[in-house]
DNA sequence: TGAACATATGAACAGATATTCATATATAAA
DNA sequence: TTTATATATGAATATCTGTTCATATGTTCA
C-alpha cells in the first residue's frame, strides 16, 4: 500500500514538519528488513540456546545436539540459519565440525537483551 | 523429547567434561525462552521500523501509520507487541494516544544488530 | 573399495504470526 | 445525548517457520 492511499488524521492528531523529518532520517525499508532479519535469527529459543552454549565453548554438531537435547538434524538445519546470518563459523576437523561464535556481538546482542528482561 | 534419548556420537566427538560444563553454565530453558521472545518482537520489519521511528520521537498512532504506509489497525497491532514487550509506552492525550520508547535498551540492541550487518 | 560415522539437506507437516476486515471502545465537541 | 474522530481488538486467512523423516555428502579406517 502506498503512502498516499493512507487515509489521515484529520484533527489534532497530523504533525506534518514532524513526520517529514522523520520520513528524512528513516533508513529505506531493505536496510531494516534486513535488521529485522538479523534479530528474527536470534528469535527462537532453539538458536538462542546453541548461541548461548557456543558463549562457552566451540562444540561439534553433535555434542550441541546431547548439550540441547535434540535430534542432530533439527540442531544441523538451526546452525545453517546461524551460520547464513554469519552468527557463527563451522570448521571441520576430520569427521566432526566444530562450530563457535563468529564475533562479539553475539555476545553484545545477547546482553542487552537480558538486561533489559533482568530490569 | 529427553535428553537421555538423544543418540550419542560413539567415536572422538564426545567430550563429556566438556558438556558437563556448559549445560551447567547454561541457564534454564525458560529464561532462554523469554530472551527468544524479545528479540522476536525486533525480528519483524513493521516492528523495526516503528522502533525506529520512535527512536526520534513519539508519535501518535495515526502519524505512525502514515509514516509507514500502513494501515492503522496494522501499527495498533504491532504497538500491543511492542506494549506487552515493554518496548514502548502509550500516553493518551485527548483522542490520541502518543507512542515513545520505554527504556533505551531499544537503542543499544539495534545499534548493536545494526554493527553486525555493517561490518 | 567398502563400511561406519558425522554432518548436511530436501520435502512434508504442524504450529505460529502479520495483515485485513469489521467492529468495539474512548474521547471530544455540538 | 448524538456525532465524529482516534485507537483497540477479535476473527479469519495467507504466509512463514521449526521439526521430523529420509537420504545425501563428506571423512576415516580397515
Amino acid at each position: 500500500m502506498a503512502i498516499n492511499d493512507v487515509e489521515l488524521c484529520e484533527d489534532t492528531c497530523i504533525h506534518t514538519e514532524r513526520l517529514a523529518k522523520v520520513r528524512e532520517n528513516l533508513p529505506d525499508v531493505d536496510a531494516l528488513y534486513d535488521l529485522a532479519e538479523l534479530f528474527k535469527v536470534f528469535g527462537d529459543s532453539t538458536r538462542i540456546r546453541i548461541l548461548y552454549v557456543l558463549l562457552q565453548s566451540e562444540l561439534c554438531v553433535c555434542d550441541l545436539a546431547e548439550a540441547l537435547g535434540m535430534t542432530q538434524s533439527a540442531v544441523s538445519h538451526q546452525l545453517r540459519i546461524l551460520k547464513q546470518a554469519r552468527l557463527v563459523t563451522g570448521r571441520r576437523e576430520g569427521k566432526s565440525v566444530f562450530y563457535a561464535l563468529a564475533d562479539d556481538h553475539v555476545r553484545s546482542i545477547i546482553d542487552q537483551g537480558k538486561e533489559h528482561i533482568d530490569e
